[in-house]
DNA sequence: CGGGACTTTGAGCAAATTCAACCATTGTGG
DNA sequence: CCACAATGGTTGAATTTGCTCAAAGTCCCG
């Protein structure tokens, strides 16, 4: 099962602004100035609860980062240096047993916040599933950030909550769910957050691999691969080129994720 | 697996000062004007960031509550009205698919707080393993303290934090240890926590029934009862009567529990 | 066009579940 | 006070779901 990618630690990150690609030209000048003020993610971050001078000292503080596929983010163990906030791409978060067993324990997208841990060390690994970008945070200086921004403070402590609630519906999955329920719930889970970004639901794009769906929902990619096969045989779902799949019943998924 | 026990919502609450019974006489005049002040588990709570004026006005909203077995604390679904945070006793938390299988998401013990939601609704449901004590703390009164007390906001954010590391423990647990290594790890994980509240860790007080301890580790109550005759035969563990356990070989049961 | 990685499919196997019976403990009513 | 029902726990046998091992197919990228 090969326990993680080639895996290195961050680099190549470069201060603010990043390339301003998808971006208007009339803004690049704005975000110059104040870089998150510009960010096309800001709308689904936590940064959401700041205004512009508050905005204005977070970007003091961070830089930008681009990792290419299979890049490490963070390893467990390592001092938890800097917090991320995912701007695009997808990364996978995972632990490892001693034998090489391992358990993805999220998939984040953009929008999505990575290193909360008050410990001083990062209890799980993080690696770029595609090609990521990332905002990286300096933990000290965020903290301290915290103290003036308790609205920030507040909006993390309200994400962590979230967390949370995700985490024991997965272990409902985990625990409880047949294989085709996790898949159809695995299906539904990805849907519903790829519209909250403002992305396509129904074609929806899998960046990851069969491999990574098992050590998320506690299968193997044998069974992955027959449960998908088995579902585009009923036509609830079709396999797409390029790792796109349409929910061609969506209801039946829905069904099937919820246990019925 | 019949979904619940016997479920009516919460009541035989009354106010500050609970009975006095393992406080000694002499504080009981202190409990009467501050009575988190007087409390035996407030070291091992979110309170202890407090001092004596802050802890007071926490008292102010605070009333105590004493269930009996198998008494829904909170239900899922229901307006999240009230936070707890557990005095004594033991407190299951689950999740029910529609057919009735459920997943128990986590034990609460003396210390351990229970109800954060920053949606207006539980995401899941108590209930009392044993008898129980719980501080209650109304919902909005609570928020409005929070914003006078920033120490203890960033104590409940750095409680989900650490709920946020055990979670992805169980899910690594959930979703890719054998039986034998799930009640291994479950039993080192309860005593480590009995060992946090200065209870006995070795002779081990398994309160909850093997139901729960199936619910809660992906398993049915056979192989919850096999493993353990399992263990018992290899010498590893000695079941006593009254729910105790003795971790004869620990040094075995934690390499199984780490998957070794 | 070729090679490597990823995916799918197949056959046999094993861990855990299901179904069923039995045992122990406890509480209750005759 | 004891018989007995009820609940929870243990054990056994058969079954099943998902896993392991193995091979073939597909896709992508140079």
């Amino acid at each position: 099962m090969s326990a993680s990618g080639s895996g290195r630690p961050v680099d190549g990150e470069r201060r603010m602004p990043a390339d301003g690609e998808r971006r208007k030209p009339a803004d690049a000048t704005i975000a110059d100035i104040h870089p998150c003020s510009a960010c096309d993610v800001r709308q689904l971050s936590v940064c959401n609860v700041l205004d512009a001078p508050e905005l204005k000292r977070l970007a003091e503080i961070v830089s930008t980062v681009t990792l290419p596929a299979h890049r490490t983010v963070l390893h467990e163990g390592d001092p938890a240096d800097h917090l991320y906030n995912v701007t695009g791409g997808c990364v996978k978060l995972y632990k490892l047993l001693a034998d090489g067993r391992r358990q993805i324990t999220g998939f984040l997208f953009a929008g999505d916040f990575l290193g909360l841990a008050l410990e001083d060390r990062y209890a799980y690994s993080a690696e770029a599933v595609g090609e990521v970008t990332l905002c990286r945070f300096p933990r000290r200086r965020l903290e301290r950030l915290l103290d003036d921004l308790p609205k920030l403070e507040k909006r993390l402590l309200g994400n962590a909550s979230n967390e949370l609630a995700a985490a024991q519906d997965q272990m409902i999955l985990l625990g409880r769910k047949t294989a085709r329920e996790k898949i159809a719930s695995f299906l539904i889970n990805l849907a519903a957050r790829a519209e909250r970004r403002g992305q396509s639901a129904d074609p929806l794009a899998l960046p990851m691999s069969r491999t990574d769906i098992a050590d998320y929902l506690g299968l193997t990619t044998e069974t992955v691969s027959r449960t998908f096969t088995q579902l585009k045989t009923r036509r609830v779902i079709t396999l797409l080129p390029g790792g796109m799949v349409a929910l061609t019943d969506r209801l039946a998924i829905e069904e099937l994720a919820s246990g019925g």
